[in-house]
DNA sequence: ACCCTATTGATTTTT
DNA sequence: TCAATAGGGT
């Protein structure tokens, strides 16, 4: 097996760059340690933490003292907290969860920050009605505040046809908006922009009014990590805001920077290059801070610039950010073939150039063939029998949306159902977290009460299933071993044919038996203030077609009764995505949600267009390598590419293929200059 | 045929 | 939110 003889000498040269770090924990020395994909970054970190703890724990349990260590996900999170074993000693979490933690006690300096921003969204929501052209009618009003008090006076009915199209969007408003407005309404999504607008105004200046009376409710600053929507008139914020204001605090109060200095004198940062402005800026703050109190504190960041995939990172700025950082490279490749870091290496081009640490890493199999969307599937089959794939050595395939990942991981149907119901057409950025996160709290009402309902159902089928995992333990325990088993007979009558079909038979059981223990774990599952069909699929219609015309009813809950008739497989697809069950022999992501992950076996989905940008991958290969001629837009947009095209190609071990679907003659010889030849499927 | 405006349609990832 | 397209006016 390759991949499996390190020489002594590298790892001598690795111990030494080990060492490196350690020297500046010890000197209190700021860094930065960029090592490419497949390094050995995480362990890298660990093995500073650990170093840390045994170094310097005895002082700092004794002082009082921890480690923070944050991380860009929950995901990464968990796997430190796993790999570094149990400690008190060090605070490992995501960045917002950290930052919240140690600002969240500040309330009023918050609320003061929170009238700051109140205030200054105000005065830029002026400044657009005042200066944009799309407001130019608005602008020529001459009466403004009677428009403002009309359509303040009907809120309700402004939202409620929102949604609307334009005609009848149009007529509604017209019901009582005075004819002298009526010339606002020939443009009618620069209409509803104007008076969301004019909402916000209003409402943030009544949450001022409030503040200002302290108001029960307008006395603290709320943040939940589960939802990110700012609802700033209610005192909410989401993640974004939160950075903001933690630096405003932070920046303003030099007490709160101490008591954070003398709290946590050690600071490790997981994935910098993701990390957003204002995380980098407190800790630059920190930093300086430190020095002019003569206080001790170290900053360490791990990351690689050329993964910085979200347009959220720092990436490379961090070097302005936070200045004199220590620089640490580590240059070799613990994780691929040479073949695959010879690849990688010519796409990122830059000073980092990877090198096997391992003395047999050679065997890997990489190719670009240009082909088209048409044989994607024999493409893949092809693939599988050249690879000699099955259920032990799976091929992951990587593609650029979520729309496909579900198409391909074959849940297709429920994914596009869901997708068309009036809640998430206005809320699209909401789909691929409420249907397809990973992580199951963030999915959504009713993908949720779909995923306890199939999990249950699946859980019945299967023989295996341990009675303790079925039926709450409160339950169980009150009954005898037979009515257990007539219980669990009584399930297993429960008609599974269809999700539709098992929601039906199992309520008219649940109305049908005198069985109580039955009754209490439906109810325990479901939740429900009434346990019948119709009402299940009121429930659902009230959630996803929410305030939809009486006429429209009938077809929406016809198509919810489709989405419950989606067959099993496709269900338990979705299922096993969701738990991260690799089934199948072929597994689909998205290129982003592979980040931090490594496979044997890669297949790239590769084409010109990706988002709005028609050229994203054609107009990178038509400028590799010369990136110096580029404006700095298209440089930015050309590192994007760079970022996204390394970040997926590195996650394979040892075999990877780029099919690529569009016509790729115009830009030939940037893509030979990185993968030598071009094969035609 | 051309211009301007309104409407529609597409959109990754993490917190 | 933004870009492509449809539609209306000249």
């Amino acid at each position: 097996m390759a991949l499996s003889i390190v020489s002594d000498d590298a790892s001598v040269q690795e111990q030494q760059i080990q060492e490196q770090i350690f020297q500046c924990i010890d000197e209190y020395k700021d860094s930065i340690f960029n090592a490419g994909a497949g390094a050995g970054k995480t362990y890298a970190l660990i093995e500073s933490l650990k170093y840390i703890i045994n170094t310097k724990g005895d002082r700092l349990n004794y002082h009082n003292q921890h480690v923070i260590c944050i991380t860009y996900t929950n995901v990464a999170t968990n796997e430190i907290k796993e790999r570094l074993g149990n400690t008190t000693l060090v605070k490992v979490s995501t960045i917002h969860e950290r930052l919240w933690d140690l600002i969240k006690d500040y309330q009023k300096q918050l609320v003061q920050i929170h009238i700051e921003k109140l205030n200054e969204e105000i005065n830029k929501i002026n400044q657009e009605l005042e200066t944009e052209s799309k407001f130019a009618r608005y602008q020529n009003l001459s009466d403004k505040e009677t428009f403002i008090s009309i359509m303040n006076q009907n809120r309700e009915a402004f939202y409620q046809n929102k949604d609307k199209g334009a005609s009848d969007f149009r007529t509604a408003i017209k019901l009582f908006l005075d004819e002298q407005y009526h010339s606002l309404l020939d443009n009618v999504s620069n209409f509803k922009s104007l008076v969301g607008k004019l909402y916000k105004i209003q409402d943030f200046q009544e949450c001022l009014e409030k503040i200002e009376c302290n108001e029960e409710n307008y006395k603290t600053i709320f943040y939940d990590a589960r939802f990110n929507t700012d609802k700033l008139h209610r005192m909410l914020i989401s993640h974004d805001t939160l950075l903001e204001y933690a630096y405003k605090l932070i920046n303003k109060y030099d007490l709160i920077k101490q008591i954070i200095i003398d709290k946590y004198p050690y600071i490790l940062v997981d994935e910098y290059q993701d990390t957003h402005k204002n995380v980098v800026q407190i800790l630059n703050l920190l930093s300086q801070y430190s020095t002019q109190i003569n206080h001790k504190l170290f900053v360490g960041y791990f990351g690689d610039t050329a993964q910085n995939i979200y347009d959220d990172g720092v990436g490379k700025d961090i070097f302005n950010l936070h200045q004199n950082l220590e620089n640490i490279a580590k240059n070799f490749n613990r994780r691929s073939t040479i073949e695959v870091i010879d690849v990688i290496n010519k796409i990122r081009n830059d000073e980092i150039q990877q090198q096997s640490i391992y003395e047999d890493a050679d065997g890997g199999l990489v190719k670009f063939y240009s082909g088209n969307q048409d044989d994607i599937d024999s493409f893949i089959d092809k693939c599988k029998d050249d690879w000699n794939i099955n259920q032990d050595n799976k091929l992951h395939c990587l593609v650029l949306t979520n729309e496909l990942v579900a198409k391909y991981n074959g849940f297709e149907n429920i994914y596009q159902k869901l997708k068309n119901t009036k809640y998430y057409r206005s809320k699209w950025q909401n789909i691929n977290t409420e249907i397809l996160s990973q992580d199951l709290s963030k999915l959504g009402k009713i993908p949720n009460f779909l995923y306890r309902l199939i999990e249950f159902k699946y859980k019945i089928e299967n023989p295996q299933t341990p009675i303790t995992s079925l039926i709450n333990e409160k339950i169980y325990k009150q009954l005898t071993f037979k009515q257990l088993r007539e219980l669990i007979e009584l399930f297993k009558t429960i008609d599974t044919i269809s999700l539709k079909s098992f929601i039906e038979s199992m309520l008219n059981k649940y109305n049908e038996t005198d069985n109580e223990s039955y009754k209490k774990v439906i109810e325990d599952l479901l939740e429900l203030a009434d346990y019948t069909f119709d009402f299940v699929l009121d429930y659902m219609l009230n959630s996803l077609f929410r305030g939809i015309d009486e006429t429209e009813i009938e077809e929406s809950k016809n198509r919810l009764i489709e989405l419950l008739e989606v067959s099993n497989d496709e269900y338990i697809a979705w299922f096993n995505y969701l738990n991260k069950i690799e089934s199948e022999e072929v597994i689909y992501h998205t290129y982003h949600g592979t980040k931090g992950e490594e496979y044997d076996n890669v297949v790239i989905i590769m084409q010109n267009n990706f988002r709005r940008n028609d050229n994203k991958f054609s107009n990178f290969f038509s400028s590799y390598p010369n990136e110096d001629g580029l404006s700095d837009n298209d440089l930015a947009k050309y590192t994007d590419t760079k970022n996204l095209l390394y970040v997926s190609c590195s996650r394979a071990k040892y075999n990877l293929r780029i099919f690529y679907l569009d016509d790729i003659s115009d830009f030939k010889d940037g893509i030979e200059s990185i993968f030598n030849n071009i094969c035609e499927y």
